[in-house]
DNA sequence: CATATTAGTTAGTTTTGCTAACTAATGATA
DNA sequence: TATCATTAGTTAGCAAAACTAACTAATATG
């Protein structure tokens, strides 16, 4: 190999490693960001809750990409916080449905802000070429993440 | 405020938001990976560590955005599993620096790939990404998690 | 009908982060 | 130089968030 072609390529276990890096650094940085009185996961969940429209626990395990006893809990606590209802399923008893509360609407209203503030105010910093990157980036790790 | 500008702090949120989930998720996608002995945290701290070269444990803190009591017990831990050594600074009697054992070089060696397989396997198949343009991404999300 | 599968839960453990409060060492200054 | 402030790291205690193993209950299948 010649050495330009050498200092041209990028391996992919660079990219990876650092994507990893990357990732893991940026997710800490997030997950610090207080939200008064309600957790990352439950944040995350009520998000994923509302969007999905009575999702099933199972449905919601999958798509946070956890296990279900993780999901049982979590939905305890967010029940108990009175930010969503678990209801049973008309077909199938063992069914667990859960929907958002008017409490709990209220409250993902009141955090939508404070839990991309972090990230709003470094795109907002940024000129229009890495907007648009930033815009490609999230394609690619939506992808990344994703996939089966 | 004109439409332009408005259409654009839209679009921030929007990719604020969408950054946000997909990192959550990639991150607990990588957490999963199994290290055979070796956690996330310790893996990321070993190879940072190994290329620091002798850092004091605040510089390793500060390199892995965690604050210093959690760094302190890492290494306890990491200490015990022969994978560091702490060593005593010879200037300033308060700092401890860390140093890789030989066994913490070749579990390094060990899980290098290990840690990267999920990325390397989605990266490989993603052909129509060239990897440079891959690459300048990442510079970009390692400059959203990495400022200040 | 018996058995297998699926959905969710319970229990217990681990990892990883935090803050508050402490010790020890160093630096600055009156 | 004695005192006070700062810095580096530790200890202790807490909480969130993840896991696996083993369970119950309900449904589907042969």
């Amino acid at each position: 190999m010649t050495s330009a072609a050498n200092a041209h390529q990028v391996s992919d276990l660079d990219v990876a490693s650092r994507l990893r890096t990357a990732v893991t650094r940026l997710n800490r940085r997030l997950r610090q960001q207080s939200l008064g009185g309600i957790s990352p996961a439950q944040a995350s969940t009520l998000a994923i809750t509302a969007r999905l429209e009575n999702p099933t626990l199972g449905e919601l395990a999958r798509a946070e990409q956890i296990q279900p006893p993780t999901m049982t809990r979590l939905i305890a606590g967010m029940e108990e916080a009175g930010l969503v209802e678990r209801c049973a399923d008309d077909r199938d008893r063992r069914i667990v449905r859960v929907a958002v509360t008017q409490k709990g609407r209220g409250e993902l209203k009141r955090i939508r802000t404070m839990k991309n503030e972090y990230l709003m105010t470094r795109l907002e910093a940024m000129d229009e070429v890495d907007r648009e990157a930033a815009s490609r980036l999230v394609t690619l790790l939506e992808r990344l993440g994703d996939e089966r």
